[in-house]
DNA sequence: TACCTACATAATCATATGGTAATATACCGA
DNA sequence: TCGGTATATTACCATATGATTATGTAGGTA
């Protein structure tokens, strides 16, 4: 019952993750963890221009990784829920996996006696 | 510890969030969950190019989703982990939420007394 | 060797995406 | 109402991405 399904479609499953899937908005979604924060206050925390934090926002609202509310002049915005964490977090104990594979093999390769005719060395 | 971080770079977060956020890939993905398959299999199944295919496979294979194996002419890739599912898990789960929300947002809206001047209309 | 299968790669094209500057809009205080 | 602040939207551009066709290449077989 992973992944799309009869009932979920894949253009949708890939529309949220392409929402996620952009470093400007991770970016913004990272500063969000500490709480709620109007839009100009993302725009001098990120150093993103601000019509491009308000167009991250809008995707981020519309695949509903964020909520908003009004408050006077000002829009503030926080986590919906706990999803962009928990994926990220998923994300980022992959690549570090892959980077200890990648040192072990590395590892392995270097403590084997060198090779007759030196190998490969692209 | 979450999100990308100091040592994490949104990037490199980004990118293998990116090739998971295709519906095309996520196509191939959910087959390779029945097990290994050949890139012939997999294009006979997706319906896509096999040059399409093979394309795909070498993204999912560079941000390591998937793994291969060569046995004699075919080439065999299977998943590497649990990861792309468990992400898939969480997206397919929150679209549920939200659609779950939506609905009873419209309940909401349908069950109650019509407005005197029927609102707005967009 | 010649040929076939399975897969990968290159070249190309149309479209999608992200960034920015300019402009519009909403809200508010004087 | 005027002006300033906060945010959204538009128009535009450069680049990235996905699909396709054609071609290359490795492996197997007659």
């Amino acid at each position: 019952m992973t992944f799309a399904s009869e009932s979920m479609p894949f253009e949708l499953v890939a529309r949220r993750l392409k929402a996620l899937a952009d470093a400007s908005r991770l970016s913004v979604l990272r500063r969000l963890c500490a709480g709620e924060k109007c839009v100009t206050e993302l725009v001098d925390e990120t150093g993103l221009g601000q019509a491009n934090v308000s167009k991250h926002l809008r995707i981020l609202l519309g695949e509903g990784f964020v909520l908003a509310r009004r408050d006077r002049r000002n829009v503030f915005y926080r986590l919906s829920n706990g999803m962009s964490e928990e994926i990220c977090a998923i994300i980022c104990r992959s690549i570090r996996e892959n980077a200890a594979d990648e040192k072990r093999e590395l590892a392995r390769f270097l403590n084997r006696k060198p090779a007759r005719k030196a190998g490969r060395e692209t």
